[in-house]
DNA sequence: GACGGAAGGC
DNA sequence: GCCTTCCGTC
């Protein structure tokens, strides 16, 4: 992998992603694994940011609202994301255009009113699986897990998951504090298919859930 | 600051 | 396709 200005400082994927305490396997963090593209795109980088303590400071998920995010610094994020690229001109100007590419694909919205504050679209996201809005673990109905099911649209829908579980994860590490998590509780028993196995699955694992 | 059109690179 | 760059508009 050649990234010869990848400069220090600037999250690569090397290793395990942690956030919140929850770790994500390699896979989740590919930047190659982003369909349609070899390069790495932008809100994957922008998720790596957020995704890292060290960067808190200069981009944070919003307290309170689920996959919004504020950009405290945002001439220091698009430094990063020019030295990510390559390209030494960038600026928040220009990272926000590409930003607001987003809007018309639905990744993004732009939260009116509050500077640099944007926020992933979670409104089509999976919600199935994930014990915090109380739905039970149950089997992916089939629209949702086609048995034939091309590669690029896999690793869609696992993007699409990934962001809702990123979303979730400070109240999941809330009640893991509390808990445990779910392979210390009962709550593994049976046919669930809790967060963590997600999460703990490779993808192919989780591919074939359903 | 935020938006989106246009042109262009890779 | 995904930006990057530039720019006019609000």
């Amino acid at each position: 992998m050649h990234r010869s200005c990848l400069a220090e400082g600037v999250p690569t994927n090397a290793g395990n992603s942690w956030i919140s305490g929850l770790a994500f396997p390699d896979w989740a963090c590919k930047a190659e694994s982003s369909p349609g593209s070899r390069q790495i795109q932008l809100w994957h980088f922008i998720l790596e940011l957020l995704q890292k303590e060290e960067f808190r400071h200069i981009i944070a998920w919003q307290q309170g609202e689920c996959g919004e995010f504020v950009i405290k610094d945002p001439e220091e994020v698009a430094r990063l994301w020019g030295r990510r690229k390559c390209k030494p001109q960038m600026n928040y100007d220009k990272l926000s255009r590409a930003l607001r590419y987003y809007y018309n694909k639905k990744i993004l919205h732009k939260t009116k009113g509050k500077r640099f504050t944007y926020k992933f679209n979670l409104s089509k996201l999976i919600v199935v699986n994930c014990p915090l809005w109380g739905v039970r673990a149950m089997p992916a109905p089939t629209w949702f897990w086609p048995t034939l099911m091309p590669v690029g649209v896999q690793s869609k829908l696992l993007h699409c998951m990934l962001l809702a579980h990123w979303a979730t994860a400070e109240q999941l590490a809330r009640q893991w504090a509390l808990r445990g998590p779910p392979e210390a509780s009962e709550d593994k028993k049976g046919s669930s298919s809790s967060v963590y196995r997600f999460i703990s699955n490779s993808p192919t694992s989780v591919i074939t859930l359903g």
